[in-house]
RNA sequence: GCCUCUGUAGCUCAGUCGGUAGAGCAGUGGACUGAAAAUCCACGUGUCGUUGGUUCGAUUCCGACCGGAGGCA
């Protein structure tokens, strides 16, 4: 076994599983969140506090400029290099975030060969909105069959992508798909998801943390990410928080409504981070009761990896 | 106290000229290969407020009661 991976949905107490467990273990934190790789988003991102970090080293988070677009390939370069460095140090890497597209493809052999290319991207975009979805996935069906069927008409980002990438490299996303499957895994990992027993007890902690991040100040890091020029388009700005924060600032809702959105996204991800986990037959779950119970969280976990 | 309106899915409401009902939102399940906190797909049974009456049959018509809103006093 090459690392451990922590994971679940947000608001599940990954954060301080894995502080606790890489004390334990002598381990260094590799997260594994796509928006934490962001500088200066730290409240609605959850980010872990100086005290929360328990003295670890925690990598990969806040080394990305907000008016930047970080990505999966760029990810798994990154936490590779990361993970590397820490084995050859004889530490446990602990990959700790709910990201689940991160997780799959560092763990996977999975390279990312297939460069697109922004201009043409942005042209089919145009192009997807003039013909519609339809005409877009049979023009995709002409040379790739086996996308067309897997893929939804609506699905604009998935047909456009496919659209592109063969017409740059001339080669399929299936084939492309099908051969990175095919690859040796790059770690031997031992996966971990928290989560709560009862559903309704995450929701209530992620509405809570959702209050949290209000009185904490939420509105000001997004005033401040708004008026150090970060764009509202930018893919930092998509995150649940910031991108309901925006529409308050703007007058385009009230706090009211933009505290019941954030907290109605947070809960729909959670359930979609839950729906991607569910899939693996080799991780291991663990779910607490009422509130996350760390130590015994952690207990279960040194039991497990052995 | 009287009058009017109103009570249908978790919420907002539509509807049934009497044959046990359907939208939006919420919610649930799923997909996911260079934006992934993104993007996309699928899923609608609930004592039709309660209780009597009329009827072969009532959520629908009539009465009473209970809850809500407004008006007159």
């Amino acid at each position: 076994m090459d690392l451990i991976v922590i994971t679940g949905p947000t608001a599940s107490g990954k954060t301080a599983v894995g502080a606790l467990l890489a004390q334990a273990l002598s381990g260094e934190i590799v997260s594994a969140d796509s928006m934490q790789v962001y500088q200066y988003m730290d409240i609605g991102t959850a980010k872990p506090t100086v005290g929360e970090m328990l003295g670890i080293p925690h990598h990969l988070i806040s080394f990305v400029a907000p008016q930047k677009d970080y990505s999966v390939a760029r990810y798994v370069e990154d936490a590779s290099e990361c993970i590397d460095g820490i084995l050859a140090r004889n530490k446990v890497p602990i990959i700790v975030g709910g990201t689940g597209l991160y997780i799959e493809s560092l763990l996977s052999g999975r390279g990312f060969s297939l460069r697109g290319d922004e201009d043409l991207r942005r042209s089919l975009e145009v192009e997807y909105d003039i013909v519609g979805g339809k005409a877009m996935l049979e023009r995709l069906r002409q040379f790739d069959p086996l996308s067309a069927d897997r893929l939804h008409f609506n699905d604009k980002r998935r047909v456009v992508r496919a659209i592109e990438i063969f017409e740059i490299t001339g080669k399929t996303i299936s084939q492309h798909d099908l051969e990175t499957k095919a690859l040796p895994p790059r770690y031997n990992a031992r996966k971990f998801a928290l989560t709560a027993t009862v559903r309704s007890d995450l929701y209530a902690r992620v509405n809570a943390r959702v209050d949290k991040m209000i009185s904490d100040g939420l509105e000001y890091e997004v005033r401040f990410l708004l008026d150090m020029g970060v764009s509202a388009l930018a893919t930092s700005m998509q995150a649940i928080g910031y991108k309901e924060m925006v529409g308050f600032i703007r007058g385009e809702f009230d706090m009211i409504q933009a505290l019941d959105k954030i907290k109605m996204e947070s809960r729909r991800y959670a359930k979609r981070q839950l729906s991607w986990f569910r899939r693996y037959e080799d991780i291991k779950w663990i779910t607490w009761e009422s509130a996350p119970d760390v130590s015994r969280m952690v207990e279960v976990i040194i039991r497990e990896a052995q």
